[in-house]
DNA sequence: GGAGTGCGTTGCAAAATGCAACCCTATCTT
DNA sequence: AAGATAGGGTTGCATTTTGCAACGCACTCC
């Protein structure tokens, strides 16, 4: 029985694509991520037009993504910093950046570097039992204990 | 001086998210690794109109994420299989998947299991150097060899 | 007093999406 | 042979989402 025979409408990619599955949250989420808060010097750097900018950091916001928290008063101006939930997608940004430099075209703008060793590395997915490095061969994906045989197969 | 003012013209996340960054794509792929690749099951597991999704596949197929190959004659009838390239995408799946499991709601749905090892496990980023796991805090963006700074700081 | 900055909101045009209906080929039923 | 079913789309039109430019507002600086 494979796993096409399961329920879809209880899935997590979906739930996370309807937070910031639309073209513009990851590019914003980018700009958190390299330290970007300014409403302003967000729109200028990923050139979303500000009335949508301005709706995606409310849901952001509203979705504990972000923290949206006054730098200054009279005039009250605020800065949107990502939460711990926040930087949990921190993987998902690290595996676009990675997917786009190897098919994209080639340019490799950024690199990383771990704090801990030291090293300038791409940081992949791996095992936490045995430590392999894992891709989608290495994994068998099995319906969990919430998973629901669909109805109408 | 920060990543902040580096261009972002040359983004590998932006390059990527022009394939694969809007509603529909990302759920698309996602059938594409749980095995369908017949039109009509993936516009039913995802509930993508069958114009949009015509659209994505060519898109996919035209990018070279999935095949499109012929699995009879008279009628012909094509499926859609991941590329290698295709395949490159599972670290984003997996990260999108385990971000909306932990904070999406609590339920899991599915698991995965390391066929290598035989554990269930929730495979995580990790330090190809030194092995260790790593997440946002652990890691320090730097400009790469192809970084250009901007010229409107 | 006038220009500049930071952060939005509003109105309207353009693009993307959703939905239902339709087409075509071919097989399966009666 | 007639009709129903299946797979894989395309077309037209209504709805929703974006993009763009302009405006507003509260300050600061010169």
């Amino acid at each position: 029985m494979s796993l096409a025979d399961w329920d879809r409408d209880n899935c997590s990619v979906a739930r996370s694509l309807e937070l910031i599955g639309d073209r513009h949250t990851v590019l914003i989420l980018r700009e958190a991520f390299v330290g970007e808060r300014r409403f302003d010097r967000i729109q200028r750097h990923t050139g979303v037009a500000r009335n949508i900018l301005s709706d995606r950091l409310s849901k952001l916001v509203e979705h504990g993504i972000l923290t949206r928290r006054p730098y200054q008063e009279r005039p009250v101006r605020h800065e949107y910093v990502l939460t711990e939930k926040g930087i949990d997608l921190y993987p998902v940004l690290v595996g676009l950046m990675q997917w786009g430099t190897r098919h994209g075209g080639g340019d490799a703008p950024i690199m990383l570097q771990h704090k801990g060793c030291g090293a300038i590395v791409e940081p992949h997915l791996a095992c936490p039992e045995c430590g392999e490095a894992v891709g989608a061969r290495d994994m068998r994906a099995l319906p969990g204990p919430d998973a629901v045989l669909r109805q109408t197969a």
